[in-house]
DNA sequence: GTATATTGCGTAGCAAGCTACATTTCCGGA
DNA sequence: TCCGGAAATGTAGCTTGCTACGCAATATAC
């Protein structure tokens, strides 16, 4: 196949689309998607119950997205909502035991996806690879983000 | 922010994201989208009227998302579908001058978010990120298609 | 202390991706 | 010739992404 539209946007949504597709592919068995799971890990590396719109800042989702995201983890009972004891507005997002039960799938599917993204690259290639995409994704991040991440307030 | 989830696909998914909402954003005088508009570069690139199923193959989409997107495009009168005289299954695509009208547009707007991806890259650097994306895309896409494309059919 | 701004979340409505299934048309073999 | 499989498209229904709006609670300014 020819393409003249070898433009980075083709690239990035054909390695997103496939990459998911893997993903939740590899987790069908346990009803859950590639973002679905996704954000378990993210619940799992974190030491305090994380709220929504950390999430949002994390994966630069925005929050609807995220809403609809936890909402359906809810339902199927991978987290629960705890309310905080000292902001009313804030819902913790606690992962449960089945939530739990699944990281390692999580894990291994995100690593067997990662190793057939770059099978056929050297240890090097995989660095400098690696090191574009950071690139690439500050490039066209930076100043895309309506709001400050927290980290960065500059008052 | 430290991402102890940087694995590909989360990269993935930022930069299609990232890159798909610049495109947007320049189209959205027009009233396209980015999807839309990737549409209307690869029917005037073509030689002939493709059908739904060249955009398919070439975009790599479901033929559900591929119709979708011709139905929003032909509502608009971007695009407008004519019957095959051999065969009565095929609808073929044609561009209409509305459709032509924006191409300039969406060819700039392509350049410029590849511009913004790598702007501090320099052009061996260039030349190596597209090389590694196109081998991550083939590596991942290597037979996740379910359907043979038809320039390598092997009877 | 009160008025205002900011923040976190909810919801509506859309686009774009998918699978699964149905339908029409074509093609090839018996 | 006819019948069954393949191919192109249509449609239903889901997830995931977005913007734009609204509301309640907190934080800040005066």
């Amino acid at each position: 196949m020819i393409h003249l539209h070898a433009h980075f946007c083709h690239y990035f949504r054909i390695l997103h689309s496939a990459a998911d597709q893997t993903m939740t592919n590899a987790l069908e068995a346990h009803d859950l998607t590639g973002a679905q799971g996704q954000i378990l890990v993210y619940l799992a590396f974190r030491p305090e119950p994380p709220c929504a719109r950390d999430i949002e800042e994390a994966f630069r989702l925005s929050h609807p997205t995220v809403s609809g995201l936890l909402d359906r983890l809810e339902k199927k009972n991978f987290i629960e909502f705890r309310p905080d004891d000292r902001d009313r507005r804030i819902k913790r997002i606690v992962l449960l035991p089945k939530g739990r039960d699944v990281l390692h799938v999580m894990r291994e599917a995100l690593d067997r996806t990662d190793h057939l993204v770059v099978q056929d690259f050297t240890d090097e290639e995989i660095a400098q690879f690696t090191a574009f995409l950071s690139r690439a994704a500050h490039n066209i991040g930076a100043g895309c983000c309506k709001r400050k991440s927290k980290e960065e307030q500059t008052p």
